[in-house]
DNA sequence: CGATGGTTTTTTGTATACAGAACCATATCG
DNA sequence: CGATATGGTTCTGTATACAAAAAACCATCG
Protein backbone atom coordinates (compact mmCIF):
# COMPACT_ATOMS: atom_id res chain seq x y z
CA UNK A 1 0.00 0.00 0.00
CA UNK A 2 2.75 2.15 0.33
CA UNK A 3 4.08 1.36 -2.99
CA UNK A 4 2.16 -0.66 -6.05
CA UNK A 5 5.36 -2.21 -7.11
CA UNK A 6 3.33 -5.27 -6.99
CA UNK A 7 4.58 -7.62 -9.24
CA UNK A 8 1.09 -9.76 -8.96
CA UNK A 9 -1.53 -8.27 -7.27
CA UNK A 10 -4.05 -11.72 -7.70
CA UNK A 11 -1.44 -13.84 -4.87
CA UNK A 12 -1.77 -13.14 -1.18
CA UNK A 13 1.12 -10.83 0.62
CA UNK A 14 2.52 -14.25 2.36
CA UNK A 15 2.53 -16.41 -0.49
CA UNK A 16 4.53 -13.56 -2.36
CA UNK A 17 6.47 -12.82 0.65
CA UNK A 18 7.44 -16.75 0.81
CA UNK A 19 8.36 -16.75 -2.81
CA UNK A 20 10.43 -13.67 -2.77
CA UNK A 21 12.05 -14.82 0.29
CA UNK A 22 13.19 -17.80 -0.84
CA UNK A 23 14.21 -16.86 -3.98
CA UNK A 24 16.74 -14.32 -2.46
CA UNK A 25 17.95 -16.92 -0.46
CA UNK A 26 18.59 -19.47 -3.10
CA UNK A 27 19.86 -17.12 -5.34
CA UNK A 28 22.49 -16.02 -3.11
CA UNK A 29 21.44 -12.51 -2.48
CA UNK A 30 21.03 -13.26 1.21
CA UNK A 31 24.57 -14.76 2.22
CA UNK A 32 24.46 -17.60 4.05
CA UNK A 33 24.87 -16.71 7.83
CA UNK A 34 23.33 -13.27 7.17
CA UNK A 35 21.17 -12.42 9.44
CA UNK A 36 17.79 -11.78 7.83
CA UNK A 37 15.97 -8.37 9.22
CA UNK A 38 12.29 -8.38 9.10
CA UNK A 39 12.82 -4.46 8.19
CA UNK A 40 15.07 -4.71 5.58
CA UNK A 41 12.63 -7.82 3.76
CA UNK A 42 9.68 -5.44 4.28
CA UNK A 43 11.16 -3.55 1.82
CA UNK A 44 12.22 -5.79 -0.32
CA UNK A 45 8.97 -8.32 -0.85
CA UNK A 46 6.66 -5.06 0.00
CA UNK A 47 4.74 -7.32 2.24
CA UNK A 48 4.36 -5.48 5.53
CA UNK A 49 5.60 -7.59 8.39
CA UNK A 50 3.05 -10.01 9.21
CA UNK A 51 3.54 -11.59 6.18
CA UNK A 52 7.27 -11.40 6.19
CA UNK A 53 7.17 -12.99 9.72
CA UNK A 54 4.88 -15.48 8.70
CA UNK A 55 7.50 -16.52 5.93
CA UNK A 56 10.38 -16.76 7.93
CA UNK A 57 8.71 -19.22 10.05
CA UNK A 58 7.98 -21.06 7.19
CA UNK A 59 11.00 -21.23 5.78
CA UNK A 60 12.73 -21.73 9.24
CA UNK A 61 10.40 -25.09 8.98
CA UNK A 62 11.70 -25.93 5.88
CA UNK A 63 14.88 -25.50 6.98
CA UNK A 64 16.71 -23.15 4.46
CA UNK A 65 17.15 -20.43 7.98
CA UNK A 66 17.71 -20.62 11.27
CA UNK A 67 16.96 -18.96 14.18
CA UNK A 68 19.66 -16.89 16.17
CA UNK A 69 18.96 -17.21 20.15
CA UNK A 70 19.10 -13.75 20.61
CA UNK A 71 16.28 -13.54 18.26
CA UNK A 72 15.40 -13.45 14.87
CA UNK A 73 17.10 -15.91 11.72
CA UNK A 74 20.14 -16.27 9.87
CA UNK A 75 20.25 -17.82 6.23
CA UNK A 76 21.39 -21.16 6.67
CA UNK A 77 25.02 -22.52 5.20
CA UNK A 78 25.34 -25.55 3.79
CA UNK A 79 28.32 -27.20 3.35
CA UNK A 80 29.33 -29.84 0.32
CA UNK A 81 28.61 -32.50 2.84
CA UNK A 82 25.17 -31.63 3.35
CA UNK A 83 24.31 -31.35 -0.06
CA UNK A 84 25.72 -34.78 -0.32
CA UNK A 85 23.40 -36.34 2.49
CA UNK A 86 20.69 -34.75 1.11
CA UNK A 87 20.67 -36.27 -1.90
CA UNK A 88 21.31 -39.61 0.04
CA UNK A 89 18.25 -39.20 2.07
CA UNK A 90 15.95 -38.42 -1.56
CA UNK A 91 16.98 -41.64 -2.33
CA UNK A 92 16.29 -43.46 0.40
CA UNK A 93 12.82 -41.80 0.33
CA UNK A 94 12.62 -42.72 -3.24
CA UNK A 95 13.71 -45.94 -2.79
CA UNK A 96 10.96 -46.35 -0.21
CA UNK A 97 8.35 -44.76 -2.07
CA UNK A 98 8.94 -46.84 -5.34
CA UNK A 99 9.07 -50.17 -2.83
CA UNK A 100 5.68 -49.13 -1.91
CA UNK A 101 4.21 -48.70 -5.38
CA UNK A 102 5.53 -51.80 -6.12
CA UNK A 103 4.16 -53.71 -3.06
CA UNK A 104 0.74 -52.26 -3.19
CA UNK A 105 0.31 -52.44 -7.20
CA UNK A 106 -0.76 -49.46 -9.31
CA UNK A 107 -3.23 -48.76 -11.79
CA UNK A 108 -3.12 -48.74 -15.47
CA UNK A 109 -3.78 -45.21 -15.68
CA UNK A 110 -1.36 -44.14 -13.57
CA UNK A 111 1.54 -46.49 -15.04
CA UNK A 112 0.24 -45.15 -18.59
CA UNK A 113 0.83 -41.35 -17.12
CA UNK A 114 4.33 -42.32 -15.68
CA UNK A 115 4.99 -43.82 -19.12
CA UNK A 116 3.95 -40.20 -21.05
CA UNK A 117 5.94 -38.55 -18.57
CA UNK A 118 8.85 -41.04 -19.48
CA UNK A 119 8.58 -40.27 -23.17
CA UNK A 120 8.44 -36.84 -22.96
CA UNK A 121 11.96 -36.81 -21.53
CA UNK A 122 13.14 -38.97 -24.35
CA UNK A 123 11.87 -36.42 -26.60
CA UNK A 124 13.76 -33.36 -24.64
CA UNK A 125 17.14 -35.55 -24.22
CA UNK A 126 17.02 -36.38 -28.10
CA UNK A 127 16.02 -32.31 -28.81
CA UNK A 128 19.13 -31.93 -26.65
CA UNK A 129 21.80 -33.90 -28.98
CA UNK A 130 23.09 -30.29 -30.71
CA UNK A 131 22.29 -28.02 -27.52
CA UNK A 132 21.30 -27.57 -24.86
CA UNK A 133 18.53 -24.75 -25.08
CA UNK A 134 16.03 -27.28 -23.35
CA UNK A 135 17.46 -27.66 -20.10
CA UNK A 136 15.50 -25.84 -18.47
CA UNK A 137 12.97 -27.75 -19.69
CA UNK A 138 14.23 -30.85 -18.47
CA UNK A 139 14.56 -30.47 -15.25
CA UNK A 140 11.16 -29.36 -15.21
CA UNK A 141 9.87 -32.59 -16.82
CA UNK A 142 12.66 -34.37 -14.34
CA UNK A 143 10.88 -32.84 -11.42
CA UNK A 144 7.64 -33.89 -12.41
CA UNK A 145 8.17 -37.20 -13.08
CA UNK A 146 9.60 -37.65 -9.68
CA UNK A 147 6.90 -36.32 -8.37
CA UNK A 148 4.40 -38.53 -10.51
CA UNK A 149 6.52 -41.47 -8.68
CA UNK A 150 6.27 -39.88 -5.46
CA UNK A 151 2.64 -40.38 -6.11
CA UNK A 152 2.80 -43.80 -7.43
CA UNK A 153 3.17 -44.81 -3.74
CA UNK A 154 -0.32 -43.93 -2.87
CA UNK A 155 0.71 -42.57 0.59
CA UNK A 156 0.31 -39.17 1.69
CA UNK A 157 2.18 -39.63 4.15
CA UNK A 158 5.17 -41.47 2.09
CA UNK A 159 4.85 -38.51 -0.84
CA UNK A 160 4.87 -35.71 1.57
CA UNK A 161 8.30 -36.69 3.62
CA UNK A 162 9.85 -37.61 -0.13
CA UNK A 163 9.13 -33.97 -0.96
CA UNK A 164 10.73 -32.55 2.25
CA UNK A 165 13.69 -34.90 1.20
CA UNK A 166 14.34 -33.18 -1.54
CA UNK A 167 13.66 -28.96 0.03
CA UNK A 168 17.76 -29.26 -0.45
CA UNK A 169 18.89 -27.29 -3.08
CA UNK A 170 21.30 -30.00 -5.35
CA UNK A 171 18.88 -32.75 -3.82
CA UNK A 172 17.59 -33.67 -7.28
CA UNK A 173 19.90 -35.80 -9.70
CA UNK A 174 19.11 -32.38 -12.72
CA UNK A 175 19.42 -30.05 -9.88
CA UNK A 176 22.18 -28.45 -11.61
CA UNK A 177 22.98 -26.97 -15.31
CA UNK A 178 25.38 -27.60 -17.77
CA UNK A 179 27.65 -25.44 -19.50
CA UNK A 180 27.46 -26.10 -23.28
CA UNK A 181 30.62 -27.12 -23.45
CA UNK A 182 30.04 -29.88 -21.34
CA UNK A 183 27.19 -31.18 -23.56
CA UNK A 184 28.51 -34.99 -24.32
CA UNK A 185 29.16 -35.41 -20.63
CA UNK A 186 25.88 -33.71 -19.80
CA UNK A 187 23.80 -36.08 -22.06
CA UNK A 188 25.46 -39.34 -20.94
CA UNK A 189 23.85 -38.49 -17.76
CA UNK A 190 20.78 -37.47 -18.60
CA UNK A 191 20.59 -40.98 -21.21
CA UNK A 192 21.93 -42.81 -18.04
CA UNK A 193 19.06 -41.48 -15.78
CA UNK A 194 16.60 -41.88 -18.26
CA UNK A 195 17.28 -45.31 -18.26
CA UNK A 196 17.13 -45.69 -14.31
CA UNK A 197 14.02 -44.10 -14.44
CA UNK A 198 12.56 -46.66 -17.19
CA UNK A 199 13.86 -49.62 -15.03
CA UNK A 200 12.20 -48.33 -11.80
CA UNK A 201 8.94 -47.71 -13.73
CA UNK A 202 9.03 -51.31 -15.27
CA UNK A 203 9.95 -52.31 -11.65
CA UNK A 204 7.30 -51.03 -10.53
CA UNK A 205 4.52 -52.59 -12.94
CA UNK A 206 6.25 -56.16 -12.27
CA UNK A 207 5.62 -55.31 -8.39
CA UNK A 208 9.62 -56.60 -7.74
CA UNK A 209 9.72 -53.91 -4.96
CA UNK A 210 12.94 -54.70 -3.70
CA UNK A 211 14.31 -53.99 -7.13
CA UNK A 212 12.38 -50.42 -7.52
CA UNK A 213 14.38 -50.05 -4.63
CA UNK A 214 17.97 -50.49 -4.98
CA UNK A 215 17.10 -48.62 -8.55
CA UNK A 216 16.47 -45.56 -6.69
CA UNK A 217 19.04 -45.90 -4.51
CA UNK A 218 21.51 -46.33 -7.18
CA UNK A 219 19.82 -43.48 -8.74
CA UNK A 220 20.67 -41.41 -6.34
CA UNK A 221 24.37 -42.81 -6.31
CA UNK A 222 24.57 -41.34 -9.80
CA UNK A 223 23.43 -37.57 -9.00
CA UNK A 224 25.71 -38.08 -5.73
CA UNK A 225 28.39 -38.93 -8.06
CA UNK A 226 27.54 -36.50 -11.26
CA UNK A 227 27.56 -33.51 -8.43
CA UNK A 228 31.03 -34.64 -6.84
CA UNK A 229 32.64 -34.40 -10.70
CA UNK A 230 30.95 -31.41 -10.95
CA UNK A 231 32.27 -29.84 -7.92
CA UNK A 232 35.88 -31.09 -8.63
CA UNK A 233 35.77 -29.51 -12.00
CA UNK A 234 33.24 -26.94 -12.10
CA UNK A 235 34.72 -25.96 -15.87
CA UNK A 236 32.36 -28.88 -17.17
CA UNK A 237 29.57 -28.52 -15.20
CA UNK A 238 28.54 -25.30 -13.35
CA UNK A 239 26.14 -25.48 -10.48
CA UNK A 240 22.88 -23.26 -10.52
CA UNK A 241 20.59 -22.74 -7.55
CA UNK A 242 22.15 -22.05 -4.44
CA UNK A 243 25.37 -21.78 -5.38
CA UNK A 244 25.76 -19.29 -2.94
CA UNK A 245 24.16 -21.41 0.21
CA UNK A 246 27.03 -23.92 -0.93
CA UNK A 247 30.43 -21.26 -1.48
CA UNK A 248 31.34 -20.94 2.10
CA UNK A 249 32.36 -24.34 2.22
CA UNK A 250 34.74 -24.44 -0.55
CA UNK B 1 -2.17 -8.91 29.83
CA UNK B 2 -6.29 -9.32 28.76
CA UNK B 3 -6.24 -12.28 32.05
CA UNK B 4 -2.81 -13.65 33.69
CA UNK B 5 -4.06 -17.15 33.73
CA UNK B 6 0.15 -17.81 32.73
CA UNK B 7 0.71 -21.11 33.34
CA UNK B 8 4.38 -20.03 33.07
CA UNK B 9 5.58 -16.71 32.17
CA UNK B 10 9.12 -18.09 31.49
CA UNK B 11 8.44 -18.71 27.92
CA UNK B 12 7.28 -17.25 24.83
CA UNK B 13 3.94 -16.49 23.74
CA UNK B 14 4.73 -17.95 20.27
CA UNK B 15 6.76 -21.24 22.25
CA UNK B 16 3.51 -21.36 24.73
CA UNK B 17 0.75 -21.30 21.68
CA UNK B 18 2.17 -24.08 20.07
CA UNK B 19 2.79 -26.29 23.21
CA UNK B 20 -0.87 -25.80 23.60
CA UNK B 21 -2.22 -26.23 20.44
CA UNK B 22 -0.10 -29.32 19.35
CA UNK B 23 -1.12 -30.67 22.70
CA UNK B 24 -4.91 -29.93 22.37
CA UNK B 25 -4.71 -31.93 18.84
CA UNK B 26 -2.88 -34.74 20.12
CA UNK B 27 -4.52 -35.18 23.04
CA UNK B 28 -7.80 -34.76 20.83
CA UNK B 29 -9.45 -32.19 22.43
CA UNK B 30 -9.50 -30.66 18.55
CA UNK B 31 -11.58 -33.35 16.56
CA UNK B 32 -9.85 -34.43 13.44
CA UNK B 33 -11.28 -32.50 10.54
CA UNK B 34 -12.35 -29.64 13.08
CA UNK B 35 -12.15 -26.19 11.99
CA UNK B 36 -9.53 -23.86 13.96
CA UNK B 37 -10.81 -20.96 14.61
CA UNK B 38 -8.07 -18.66 15.82
CA UNK B 39 -9.94 -16.54 18.28
CA UNK B 40 -11.12 -20.01 20.33
CA UNK B 41 -7.57 -20.65 20.07
CA UNK B 42 -6.81 -17.45 21.63
CA UNK B 43 -8.79 -17.97 24.18
CA UNK B 44 -7.70 -21.18 25.12
CA UNK B 45 -4.15 -20.31 24.78
CA UNK B 46 -4.07 -16.74 26.69
CA UNK B 47 -1.94 -15.66 24.30
CA UNK B 48 -2.74 -12.94 21.39
CA UNK B 49 -3.76 -13.58 17.46
CA UNK B 50 0.10 -13.41 16.54
CA UNK B 51 1.75 -15.90 18.05
CA UNK B 52 -1.47 -18.00 17.69
CA UNK B 53 -1.36 -17.68 13.79
CA UNK B 54 2.63 -18.51 13.91
CA UNK B 55 1.97 -21.84 15.66
CA UNK B 56 -0.66 -22.66 13.21
CA UNK B 57 1.96 -21.94 10.62
CA UNK B 58 4.21 -24.37 12.47
CA UNK B 59 1.94 -27.20 12.93
CA UNK B 60 0.58 -26.90 9.01
CA UNK B 61 4.57 -27.67 8.27
CA UNK B 62 4.46 -30.23 10.87
CA UNK B 63 1.83 -31.65 9.55
CA UNK B 64 -0.91 -31.70 11.86
CA UNK B 65 -3.20 -29.10 10.33
CA UNK B 66 -4.27 -28.35 7.10
CA UNK B 67 -5.17 -25.31 5.39
CA UNK B 68 -8.41 -24.68 4.04
CA UNK B 69 -9.46 -23.13 0.50
CA UNK B 70 -11.69 -20.63 1.34
CA UNK B 71 -9.09 -19.91 4.39
CA UNK B 72 -7.82 -21.05 8.01
CA UNK B 73 -6.98 -24.45 9.01
CA UNK B 74 -8.56 -27.78 10.13
CA UNK B 75 -6.88 -30.52 12.05
CA UNK B 76 -5.40 -33.12 10.07
CA UNK B 77 -7.44 -36.82 9.92
CA UNK B 78 -4.92 -39.40 10.38
CA UNK B 79 -6.10 -42.96 8.91
CA UNK B 80 -4.48 -46.58 10.17
CA UNK B 81 -2.69 -46.29 6.71
CA UNK B 82 -1.24 -43.42 7.49
CA UNK B 83 -0.04 -44.38 11.14
CA UNK B 84 1.82 -47.32 9.04
CA UNK B 85 3.13 -45.57 6.53
CA UNK B 86 4.78 -43.42 8.50
CA UNK B 87 6.60 -45.93 10.71
CA UNK B 88 7.77 -47.51 7.14
CA UNK B 89 8.89 -43.55 6.39
CA UNK B 90 10.56 -43.67 9.67
CA UNK B 91 12.49 -47.08 9.06
CA UNK B 92 14.00 -46.21 5.94
CA UNK B 93 14.99 -42.95 7.72
CA UNK B 94 16.53 -44.68 10.27
CA UNK B 95 18.40 -47.65 8.17
CA UNK B 96 20.12 -44.77 6.79
CA UNK B 97 20.90 -42.81 9.27
CA UNK B 98 22.38 -46.17 10.73
CA UNK B 99 24.32 -46.74 7.86
CA UNK B 100 25.85 -43.39 7.34
CA UNK B 101 27.02 -43.89 10.67
CA UNK B 102 28.46 -47.49 10.09
CA UNK B 103 29.92 -46.12 6.96
CA UNK B 104 31.55 -43.52 8.58
CA UNK B 105 32.42 -44.74 11.58
CA UNK B 106 31.47 -43.25 15.06
CA UNK B 107 33.99 -42.15 18.03
CA UNK B 108 33.79 -44.27 21.10
CA UNK B 109 32.70 -41.72 23.26
CA UNK B 110 29.40 -41.69 21.20
CA UNK B 111 29.35 -45.04 20.92
CA UNK B 112 29.97 -45.18 24.70
CA UNK B 113 27.22 -42.74 25.20
CA UNK B 114 24.93 -45.16 23.78
CA UNK B 115 25.87 -48.43 25.11
CA UNK B 116 24.79 -46.63 28.38
CA UNK B 117 21.84 -45.74 27.25
CA UNK B 118 21.24 -49.26 26.45
CA UNK B 119 22.28 -50.41 29.43
CA UNK B 120 19.97 -48.05 31.26
CA UNK B 121 17.00 -49.58 29.02
CA UNK B 122 18.30 -52.73 29.91
CA UNK B 123 17.62 -52.02 34.06
CA UNK B 124 14.39 -50.16 33.10
CA UNK B 125 12.95 -53.68 31.07
CA UNK B 126 14.09 -55.91 33.96
CA UNK B 127 12.66 -53.56 36.36
CA UNK B 128 9.31 -53.67 34.33
CA UNK B 129 8.88 -57.44 35.01
CA UNK B 130 6.04 -57.23 37.33
CA UNK B 131 4.37 -54.12 36.81
CA UNK B 132 4.44 -51.41 33.81
CA UNK B 133 4.82 -48.64 36.00
CA UNK B 134 7.77 -47.15 34.51
CA UNK B 135 6.94 -47.29 31.64
CA UNK B 136 6.78 -44.12 30.35
CA UNK B 137 10.29 -43.73 31.60
CA UNK B 138 10.98 -46.76 28.76
CA UNK B 139 9.06 -44.36 26.43
CA UNK B 140 11.86 -41.31 27.49
CA UNK B 141 14.85 -43.66 27.23
CA UNK B 142 13.44 -45.59 23.88
CA UNK B 143 13.26 -41.89 22.08
CA UNK B 144 16.73 -41.22 23.67
CA UNK B 145 18.08 -44.16 22.06
CA UNK B 146 17.15 -43.02 18.91
CA UNK B 147 18.19 -39.63 18.65
CA UNK B 148 21.42 -41.02 20.08
CA UNK B 149 21.24 -42.86 16.96
CA UNK B 150 20.33 -40.02 14.59
CA UNK B 151 23.38 -38.41 15.86
CA UNK B 152 26.22 -41.23 15.26
CA UNK B 153 25.34 -40.43 11.75
CA UNK B 154 26.87 -36.79 12.18
CA UNK B 155 25.03 -35.67 9.72
CA UNK B 156 22.70 -32.68 10.41
CA UNK B 157 20.24 -33.09 7.42
CA UNK B 158 19.69 -36.54 8.35
CA UNK B 159 19.46 -36.24 11.71
CA UNK B 160 16.75 -33.34 10.70
CA UNK B 161 15.25 -35.66 8.33
CA UNK B 162 15.25 -38.77 10.48
CA UNK B 163 13.53 -36.34 13.72
CA UNK B 164 10.98 -34.93 11.37
CA UNK B 165 10.10 -38.85 9.64
CA UNK B 166 8.59 -39.40 13.65
CA UNK B 167 6.62 -36.59 13.92
CA UNK B 168 3.39 -38.29 13.32
CA UNK B 169 1.85 -39.63 16.41
CA UNK B 170 2.92 -43.91 16.80
CA UNK B 171 5.79 -43.70 14.64
CA UNK B 172 8.26 -44.60 17.02
CA UNK B 173 7.78 -48.58 17.92
CA UNK B 174 6.67 -47.64 21.94
CA UNK B 175 4.62 -44.79 20.64
CA UNK B 176 1.77 -46.91 22.70
CA UNK B 177 1.65 -47.96 26.13
CA UNK B 178 0.17 -51.23 27.42
CA UNK B 179 -2.61 -52.60 29.84
CA UNK B 180 -1.26 -54.11 32.79
CA UNK B 181 -2.99 -57.45 31.82
CA UNK B 182 -0.25 -57.44 28.51
CA UNK B 183 2.70 -57.02 30.82
CA UNK B 184 4.31 -61.00 29.12
CA UNK B 185 3.88 -59.72 25.77
CA UNK B 186 4.46 -56.13 26.22
CA UNK B 187 7.92 -57.39 28.31
CA UNK B 188 8.67 -59.84 25.05
CA UNK B 189 8.25 -57.09 22.67
CA UNK B 190 10.43 -54.52 24.54
CA UNK B 191 13.09 -57.22 24.56
CA UNK B 192 13.02 -58.09 21.24
CA UNK B 193 13.18 -54.72 19.94
CA UNK B 194 16.19 -53.96 22.80
CA UNK B 195 18.12 -57.08 21.35
CA UNK B 196 17.59 -54.98 17.93
CA UNK B 197 19.28 -51.76 19.40
CA UNK B 198 22.28 -53.89 20.55
CA UNK B 199 22.62 -55.74 17.57
CA UNK B 200 22.56 -52.06 15.09
CA UNK B 201 24.94 -50.64 18.00
CA UNK B 202 27.53 -53.42 17.37
CA UNK B 203 26.89 -53.12 13.25
CA UNK B 204 28.14 -49.31 13.44
CA UNK B 205 30.59 -50.29 15.69
CA UNK B 206 31.92 -52.96 13.13
CA UNK B 207 31.29 -50.82 9.88
CA UNK B 208 28.65 -52.81 8.58
CA UNK B 209 26.49 -50.19 7.05
CA UNK B 210 24.54 -53.07 5.28
CA UNK B 211 23.84 -54.67 8.18
CA UNK B 212 22.68 -51.94 10.49
CA UNK B 213 20.22 -50.86 7.97
CA UNK B 214 18.71 -54.00 7.76
CA UNK B 215 18.22 -54.21 11.83
CA UNK B 216 16.49 -50.75 11.37
CA UNK B 217 14.72 -51.70 9.06
CA UNK B 218 13.38 -54.32 10.52
CA UNK B 219 13.07 -52.98 13.91
CA UNK B 220 10.26 -50.78 12.01
CA UNK B 221 8.43 -54.01 11.00
CA UNK B 222 8.33 -54.65 14.19
CA UNK B 223 7.03 -51.66 15.31
CA UNK B 224 4.27 -52.22 12.26
CA UNK B 225 3.50 -55.32 13.49
CA UNK B 226 2.88 -54.85 16.99
CA UNK B 227 0.64 -51.37 16.39
CA UNK B 228 -1.51 -53.85 14.02
CA UNK B 229 -1.47 -56.21 16.95
CA UNK B 230 -2.62 -53.64 19.11
CA UNK B 231 -4.96 -52.25 16.96
CA UNK B 232 -6.98 -55.46 16.08
CA UNK B 233 -6.77 -56.65 19.88
CA UNK B 234 -7.28 -53.12 21.84
CA UNK B 235 -8.09 -55.18 24.71
CA UNK B 236 -4.50 -56.22 25.43
CA UNK B 237 -3.16 -53.15 24.28
CA UNK B 238 -4.36 -49.71 24.24
CA UNK B 239 -3.34 -46.07 22.70
CA UNK B 240 -1.87 -43.45 23.84
CA UNK B 241 -1.69 -39.94 22.54
CA UNK B 242 -3.19 -39.06 19.60
CA UNK B 243 -6.02 -41.85 19.76
CA UNK B 244 -8.61 -39.48 18.38
CA UNK B 245 -6.40 -38.98 15.35
CA UNK B 246 -6.87 -42.20 14.39
CA UNK B 247 -10.42 -42.73 15.89
CA UNK B 248 -11.98 -41.22 12.33
CA UNK B 249 -10.68 -44.46 10.41
CA UNK B 250 -11.80 -47.41 12.75
C1' DC C 1 45.09 4.76 23.38
C1' DG C 2 42.06 1.25 25.07
C1' DA C 3 38.31 -0.16 27.93
C1' DT C 4 33.98 0.64 30.08
C1' DG C 5 29.60 2.48 31.03
C1' DG C 6 25.58 4.79 29.70
C1' DT C 7 22.53 6.37 26.08
C1' DT C 8 20.38 6.05 21.73
C1' DT C 9 18.76 3.41 18.07
C1' DT C 10 17.33 -0.57 16.01
C1' DT C 11 14.94 -4.97 16.19
C1' DT C 12 12.11 -8.31 17.70
C1' DG C 13 7.87 -10.05 20.15
C1' DT C 14 3.23 -9.02 20.98
C1' DA C 15 -1.21 -6.90 20.76
C1' DT C 16 -4.67 -4.77 18.27
C1' DA C 17 -7.16 -2.21 14.65
C1' DC C 18 -9.10 -2.37 10.10
C1' DA C 19 -10.78 -4.18 5.62
C1' DG C 20 -12.41 -7.63 2.81
C1' DA C 21 -14.26 -12.26 2.31
C1' DA C 22 -16.87 -16.04 3.72
C1' DC C 23 -20.74 -17.81 6.22
C1' DC C 24 -25.28 -17.88 8.13
C1' DA C 25 -29.80 -16.67 8.74
C1' DT C 26 -33.70 -14.44 7.48
C1' DA C 27 -36.98 -12.52 4.67
C1' DT C 28 -38.96 -11.84 0.24
C1' DC C 29 -40.44 -13.18 -4.19
C1' DG C 30 -41.68 -16.61 -7.69
C1' DC D 1 -43.35 -24.21 -0.42
C1' DG D 2 -38.87 -23.45 -2.33
C1' DA D 3 -35.22 -20.70 -4.11
C1' DT D 4 -32.81 -16.63 -4.07
C1' DA D 5 -31.42 -12.20 -2.56
C1' DT D 6 -29.83 -9.65 1.30
C1' DG D 7 -28.29 -8.19 5.61
C1' DG D 8 -25.58 -9.06 9.51
C1' DT D 9 -22.05 -11.64 11.84
C1' DT D 10 -17.83 -13.88 12.13
C1' DC D 11 -13.59 -14.94 10.32
C1' DT D 12 -9.18 -14.38 8.17
C1' DG D 13 -5.51 -11.54 6.02
C1' DT D 14 -2.94 -7.52 6.62
C1' DA D 15 -1.05 -3.45 8.59
C1' DT D 16 0.52 -0.97 12.36
C1' DA D 17 1.33 0.56 17.17
C1' DC D 18 3.73 -0.33 21.40
C1' DA D 19 7.04 -2.29 24.72
C1' DA D 20 10.97 -4.82 25.97
C1' DA D 21 15.32 -6.41 24.73
C1' DA D 22 19.37 -6.32 22.11
C1' DA D 23 22.81 -3.91 19.53
C1' DA D 24 25.39 -0.07 18.33
C1' DC D 25 27.39 4.06 19.30
C1' DC D 26 29.52 7.54 21.77
C1' DA D 27 31.57 9.68 25.46
C1' DT D 28 34.11 9.43 29.45
C1' DC D 29 37.52 7.51 32.39
C1' DG D 30 41.67 4.82 33.51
Amino acid sequence: MTRDNDPDRSVSQTVRALLSLRDLILSGALAPGERISELSMVERTGASRTPVRMALVRLEEEGLIEPIPSGGFSVKAFTEADIFDAIEVRGAMEGLVARAAAQRGVSDAALADIRDCLAEIDVLIDAMESSLEHFSDYVRLNARFHAALHELSGSPVMIRQAERAGALPFASPSGFVMAQSALPQARTILIVAQDQHRCVVEAIANREGERADAIMREHARLARRNLQLALENQTTLDLVAGSALIRRAR
